[in-house]
DNA sequence: TGAAACTGTATCAAAAGAGGTTACAAAAAC
DNA sequence: GTTTTTGTAACCTCTTTTGATACAGTTTCA
């Protein structure tokens, strides 16, 4: 399972969230739609939280709705809110400093992985919530 | 350890042969500026050999090199010839199909994913193995 | 006021993947 | 034919992600 599904599930309960209006869903039902356990659900929207994207409210009659339109939520701000790793890793272990080349492997390579961080932020930016919604519906 | 980091040390072990030229580099050698195992080091060569990246020889005096210039190397081609996962994974259980999104979000997702891959080989695609090379050397 | 219904989190177990290691067959060189 | 080296299989371990249980704290409502 070693494989980050996070941006995925988010985009689905995100959906289902903007589908649900002003109307609080509760983390048991998402859990339901996602296939996956109320925990999961909550940890997640605990990160969409803390990137304001969504609202939740404990308590009987508690749940989560959207904080803004789905218009106004693009990809782009999902993918920066969850702790997704990168697109490739560093080495485990650092380079042999012996070599010339090891030596500025890892300055070289940390340099391009934010570079190719920013076309994914820059392609996701492209999509709001309802191109999504949009997209799924028509299919 | 479950992060993914072949495509680093692609990068590090194309540089290696490169500045070798056309002699042959042992295995052993290359682990050793890496600082991993030999055997790693040949998993990944044997990828990279399938993608016509560099080629190898068997037996006393073998090793490998490279199979073009550097300034013929493209990175986004390294990225290609690598097993690497996606940015992101898919769900681990499919979603419910009961569920009108839940039904339609794999189909939408997998879509996004081929999309911001290209975006990744597409900028991969501006810089060849040439260009690494001179970045290592000024840094 | 007290029971019921939720979220938020901590903690643990289970599953999967990546990398490290050993071992050995096959190939080439000398 | 001995030595050196790649190619690959097999196995172990470590790490990460997900699933699951448990429970404290909040809010609603009778």
């Amino acid at each position: 399972m070693a494989a980050n599904s996070q941006f995925a599930i988010a985009i689905h309960v995100l959906t289902i969230l903007a589908k649900s209006g002003d109307e609080r869903v509760k983390s048991d039902y998402i859990a339901g739609s996602v296939n996956t356990n109320p925990v999961v659900i909550r940890r997640l929207l605990s990160n969409l939280q803390d990137a304001n994207l969504v609202v939740s409210q404990v308590g009987a009659a508690g749940g989560s709705s959207l904080a803004k339109q789905p218009k106004d939520i693009y990809l782009s701000e999902v993918y920066k809110a969850l702790p997704c790793g990168e697109v490739f890793a560093l080495h485990a272990k650092e380079a042999n400093q012996d070599c010339p080349i090891g030596r500025n492997m890892a300055a070289f390579l940390c340099g391009l992985q934010k570079d190719i961080d920013k076309s994914i932020s820059e392609k996701l930016h492209q999509y709001t919530l309802r191109d999504v919604i949009e997209k799924i519906e028509s299919a």
